[in-house]
DNA sequence: TGTACATCAGTGAACGCGCGTTCACTGATGTAC
DNA sequence: TGTACATCAGTGAACGCGCGTTCACTGATGTAC
């Protein structure tokens, strides 16, 4: 399967098509960021033809919803990944979500608001998402809190992510403010 | 006609373009977000021959950073009137802060990363968006706070912002979240 | 076992689309003498 | 005071652009008998 990745035609039928479309795609997000993204750069990529990816996706918005609902997995495993250990607390998780956005700026943003116009039409993306602030919120809930200090602690968090990610903090290292914010 | 009712040509020239762009623009703004500006359609709205524009605003881009500049602006003023008081705490520049994005989503968007690629080019958006956040760090310190503070306020409220307007935040009211948040 | 046939996953031509921007231009206005 | 002239703010035609999407199609594959 692996070796399919690398755009292997045995012929007509591509064999992955749909998981090499996501992968041109994020690579479009990652070097143009959501605007870049494009269904016929997508199967040039893919080396096939412009309107091949329709046999996968419905239209331009779903690829998007599918590499957003991705973005949110990932987000959930790396905010799982960093309060696996027990002594781990709500600090780790803050400081990894910040992190994820600084790692991945476009796909980010792609997650939150710029691409997908409208969350509700894509089931998939709006259960990914309420997936992850449902595991934030009983990581709030193991330290105590409840959901509305979850909601507080999501703001913050974000709000941070968001403002680093878009240079609105003048003067400050991204490193410095998360070593400060998240001791 | 309807443009006649903003726009008073007089004749050949038309006395205050540049604004009227902004007014245009500002409408479509709202009508269907950032992606939906066109230079062409605010030309249309301000009775003008699709090139006019130009002679206003060297590029596109230049007047989306012209639009999100006014918003910071705007911003600002909400703030400060938010905080006229001398009783006012902190709570009241969130809760405007908040308010703010609730009421104009899509400028708020523009503001703060869709539309204008990169800040940096736009020295007034700069200026502008500076100034509000250093209106922020005034009130903080106002109330005892250091830098640090500052952007942990900000980030709290600016992240409660972007998650309300995107409609990430499952089954809560904005309303009973802003009294619930900022007593 | 071979084969007919349904279904799936591609192809390739074509369409409409309005956009941003350039260009050479012209009409209107303000000012120096 | 009138006038020449520079400058400013419009016009209108044109260009290139690649995009998303539809359509009728064909090649490949899996399966029932």
């Amino acid at each position: 399967m692996l070796a399919m990745s690398t755009s292997k035609r045995d012929g007509y039928h591509h064999g992955d098509l749909r998981a090499a479309l996501l992968r041109a795609a994020a690579d479009m997000l990652r070097e143009g960021g959501p605007a870049a993204i494009t269904l016929r750069e997508a199967a040039r990529r893919a080396g096939v033809s412009p309107t091949a990816p329709y046999r996968h996706f419905a239209e331009k918005e779903a690829l998007l919803a599918a590499l957003a609902t991705d973005g949110f997995r990932d987000l959930g495993k790396a905010l799982a990944a960093a309060t696996s250990e027990k002594s781990a607390g709500l600090n780790r998780a803050g400081e990894a979500y910040v992190r994820f956005a600084l790692a991945n700026p476009a796909r980010f943003r792609l997650m939150f608001g710029h691409g997908v116009s409208s969350m509700p039409e894509h089931p998939e993306l709006m259960a990914a998402a309420l997936q992850t602030f449902e595991a934030l919120t009983g990581m709030v809930a193991r330290n105590g809190g409840d959901k509305l200090a979850a909601i507080k602690a999501w703001s913050q968090v974000h709000g941070l992510a968001d403002l680093l990610i878009e240079r609105m903090i003048p003067g400050e290292e991204p490193e410095a403010l998360i070593a400060a914010l998240f001791p």
